[in-house]
This record gives structure tokens, sequence and C-alpha cells, in this order.
RNA sequence: GGCUCCGUGGUCAAGAGGUUAAGACAUCGCCCUUUCACGGCGGUAACACGGGUUCAAUUCCCGUCGGAGUCACCA
């Protein structure tokens, strides 16, 4: 069996949207698991289109990904014949169109853009017009057309599609397709810049580069057929063909960047993990046999069969990215987590917080963010105390309310004054002593301590633990203030 | 609108002619607890509809409906 080669063609047209990122995750996943090939083609044919610096972005986010190409362009490595505006220097695109035109299965076409604006008569209910070349130019002598390019007059070629029959081609996942020929365009294979079009180019490309396995976004689904005709007018042979079902928005739509969707970047930006948002990519439109939804990318490759790819489309849910984020921040060993969450904590924590404390509140945290952002509002409340509201004293399973909790704040202010030793232990070994004598229960004491702290409904820790970060000092101060708005 | 694809809970998603139709997220409840969270336990919730084929269809076929994609000198 040949060795499968695969590859991810984007064009530089900005950040990589989810979309984006999953079809290159895939294709890599297609190759890496069959021990084949993964390479990268920049397709950057569009002049109009070419956004400065995108194809960094390519690089840098295919870096941090891992999805690492065994062959193409990258940032250090120059370039070579797999950015598409480089290799159209060498004249491939247009010799292998001029072969096309000698067998008749393409031809050149002078028409302007106002007779194409003319063909465009029907409209449909959205005003988007309808159009079908009408193959006038391929009724053009030779003579004409010599005339013509002679004159330098801009030209086009076309592929030349009959109107009749019916092409099909075989997708792995969604089976053979096929759509009458009469619902074909002849399709621009080369533009009057010069420039190849995506669609002629990429066919030529990935002939020449010996990609086997074709793995692309549903949407190109329709138009497949005119791929599949290009390799026959050619007599080459066609690719396996791997068409990916879509990501879509929470309303069903496609995600893409002109809607604002989110990209790559976007996502690294809001405190996503990347080894988390490649992770959850994967499962959109893939499971593995056993029930596993947590795995490296050295996992993905092992477990990865590209059968198993579902056709339906698939929701895009943040909700999801979230708790799996979540799971990877509480997989992760307590140094490393510290280290990515220091910018964080650095800003949410008083200045004065020595780096044991830090690590103290790191650790506190851990467990329940799901993404670094979220740390905040568990800790803001060490900075400074927040307004609250005495209602806040009130909760039925500790049966405390304002006025038990005023008496309580009472009794505890002068235990709490006289305390030398304000760590965790020795604190609530005190206050332990207190809840037996008057035979309370702990959480009758402990919650309008910690109300009174923190003015928070939830903390990330308990009262002792609030009492020994914040210390004596601040700590007497807000159970006075508790005290006295419990007073009013 | 033409063409193409898709249609299992709110979302992701197993399954596949005969199952009590998995699991995860979300949601709800209980337990644990120095609050919340974490963790543990449990609950609500799905085969779009109508015809066939079959002893038996969520599963196969057809139709309907619904959704999406695509119809550029963009990729």
């Amino acid at each position: 069996m040949e060795k499968i080669r695969t590859r991810y063609a984007p064009s530089p047209t900005g950040r990589m949207h989810v979309g984006n990122l999953r079809s290159a995750l895939y294709e890599f996943l297609v190759a890496k698991h069959a021990g084949g090939t993964f390479m990268l083609r920049i397709e950057d044919t569009d002049q109009e289109r070419y956004v400065e610096g995108a194809v960094d972005i390519i690089y840098r986010t295919l870096k941090e990904t891992g999805l690492i190409h065994d062959e193409g362009p990258d940032k250090d490595g120059g370039y070579g014949p797999y950015v598409q505006s480089e290799r159209m220097k060498t004249g491939i695109y247009m010799k292998y169109a001029k072969e096309l035109i000698e067998k008749g299965e393409a031809y050149y076409c002078f028409c302007d853009k106002e007779r194409l604006a003319s063909l465009k008569t029907e409209v449909d209910e959205d005003g988007k017009s309808i159009t079908i070349y009408d193959k006038h130019c391929l009724g053009l002598s030779k003579e004409e057309i010599e005339a013509n390019l002679a004159a330098g007059k801009p030209f086009v070629i076309r592929q030349n599609i009959p109107n009749e029959g019916t092409t099909t081609f075989h997708d792995e996942l969604y089976g053979d397709i096929t759509v009458e020929n009469a619902e074909l365009d002849d399709m621009i294979l080369i533009k009057s810049d010069g420039y190849p079009t995506y669609n002629f180019a990429n066919v030529v490309d990935d002939h020449t580069m010996n990609i086997t396995h074709v793995v692309r976004g549903n949407e190109y689904l329709s138009s497949s057929p005119k791929y599949v005709r290009l390799y026959d007018a050619f007599g080459w042979k066609v690719p396996v063909y791997i068409h990916l079902p879509l990501i879509t928005d929470e309303n069903h739509k496609k995600l893409s960047k002109r809607s604002g969707h989110s990209s790559f970047e976007d996502l690294v930006e809001q405190g996503f993990l990347k080894e988390a948002i490649v992770n959850y990519v994967a499962l959109l439109g893939w499971s593995p046999e056993d029930n596993e939804e947590i795995f490296t990318l050295d996992e993905l490759i092992k477990k990865f069969d590209y059968h198993r790819i579902n056709k339906s489309p698939a929701v895009f849910d943040i909700v999801k990215l979230r708790w799996m984020n979540g799971e990877y921040l509480k997989r992760m060993d307590d140094d490393k987590f510290y280290e990515m969450a220091k910018p964080y904590l650095d800003k949410s924590l008083p200045a004065d917080y020595d780096e044991a404390k830090r690590r103290k509140v790191a650790g506190m945290v851990k467990t329940r963010i799901e993404v670094f952002p979220d740390i905040d509002s568990h800790i803001d409340f060490l900075r400074e105390l927040p307004e609250y509201d005495i209602e806040m004293y009130t909760h039925k399973k500790m049966k405390t309310d304002a006025q038990s909790s005023l008496s309580v704040l009472r009794d505890v202010l002068p235990i709490l004054e006289e305390a030398t030793d304000y760590s965790n232990d020795a604190l609530y070994a005190k206050l332990l002593e207190y809840v037996t004598e008057k035979g309370y229960k702990n959480g009758y004491v402990m919650w309008p301590i910690r109300t009174a702290l923190s003015g928070k409904q939830m903390t990330p820790a308990g009262a002792t633990e609030i009492l020994e970060l914040l210390g004596k000092e601040e700590s007497l101060k807000r159970i006075k203030k508790g005290i006295e708005k419990l007073s009013v």
C-alpha cells in the first residue's frame, strides 16, 4: 500500500478559526495515524485577499498546536515549491492549463465583466444572481483567438465541461455523489491576472505533490465533481476524498472569520490552553471507540481512524470547551499551574503577598476555575472587601441569620484579637474550642466569619484559611466592619 | 430558487434490524463540607414525520418536513 500523504492548504487571510484548525488537525491525524506524511502548502493566489502577517500566523498556530508538517515552508526554512505565488513563477499552472486547451478540455475566454454581468439574469429571493457561463468563447475560431491574444486582450482560461451526462465522484464518508454536468459551470482555471484560481492550483499541486488523501471541509462537496473532471481531463489518478462535516455556531451556521467567530488565537487570549482546544476540536465530528475524552496529540494519532468521522455538522460549544480546559488545569502539575497562573494572580492579589502566599492561593484556585481569567472573580476579595448585603449572613443549613451572626462575631472578635499565631491550623483549633464550648455546629460560627471576611457568596477557602491569608490586622478590620453593619 | 449534503436528548456523541437506546457537557436533586467549588450518588431529557420492506425497524428503501452548504476572475 502506498504511503499516505496529506496536506493542509490554507490561504493566508487572517487568523485561523476553529474550522480551519480542525481541518489541519484531521489532515495531520489521517496522515500520522498511518505513518504518512503531512505537508503544508500556502494557497495565496488571490492577491486581493492576502493579509500581511497571515502566513506567520499559520506557522505559529501549527507549531503551537503541535501539528508539525514534514514538508512545506516554515518560518526559518524559507520558501519552496509549496507557496503557490512562488510556484506560479515557474509557469507550472499556465503550462498545465495549456495542456488542457490542447486536449479540448479548456479554452480561452475573452468575455469582459459587462458581458458576464449580462448573463446574470435570474435573481433569486435573496437578490443573489445565478449564472452559468454560456460557453460563448468556446465557439471562437483559432484565428480569432490568435488575434485576440496578439492584441493583448485580457483573457481567462476556462474548464470545458459538457452540458450532457453526469459526473460521479467518491467520498470516503459520504459515498458516491453524482451531479448533472449541466449544473457544472465552466469554471475559471487561470485568471486574467495570470494567477491560477484556487480550484486549478489545488488540483495541479495535489497531483504533482502526490497527495493521496484530500481532507477538507464539506463546503467543497458540491464543487468536487469539477475537480474530478479536471483529474480525468489530465488522465491523473483521483485522490481519496474525505470531506469533513462542518463546524457551526450555536445558530448552526458555518464558522467563518467574517461573522466574527472565534479564532484559535482568540481562544488562547481568552485563557484556553492550546492542548485543550486541540483536544476539544478533535472531538467535533469524530469519536474514539472507547469513551475517553481527554487525550494528548500522540494518543489521538494512535486512536484516530477517519472511518469514524461523523457526517452531520457539529455545534461548537464553548461551555464544553471550558469544562475540558478545567480538566486540563486540574491535571496540570502544581508548579506549571503556578507559572501559568502567575500573571493572573499578580493582577488580582495585593502587592505585598509573597511567593509562598501566592502559591497557596494558586492551590486553592486550581480545582475551581475553568480558565485562568476566572481567577480574579475568586480572589478579588483578598485585595479589597467588596460591599455586601447583610442578607448574606443568613444561611438556612448553617442556621445562621443576621442576629446570630452578630453575636458570634462579637464573641469571636476578642479571640481573634488575642490570637498570636495566625496560621490556619492554630486559628481553626482556637475557634473549635469556642464552638465546642458553646455547643454550636462548626458552620454556625464559620459562616459569619467567612462572610465578614470576604463579603462573598463563595470563596476558594474556608474562614480560617482566609484569616491566615488576610493577616491579623486586615481580618480584625473586616470583622469589626461586619459587626458594625449588623448592629445597624 | 437550482443542486448537494445532513437529521439519536439543549449540545457533543455511541449504537445499529430484535438493546432497559451508552457516555460526556449543560441542567436538577441528594451526600460530603468551614460557604461555593471539587468529589461521590441519583434524576429529567432523544431516535423529525408519513409510508413501505420485514416475524421484527431508530437502524434498510421512498416521500414529506426541517436544517445546512454551495451556486465569484474567494479560497
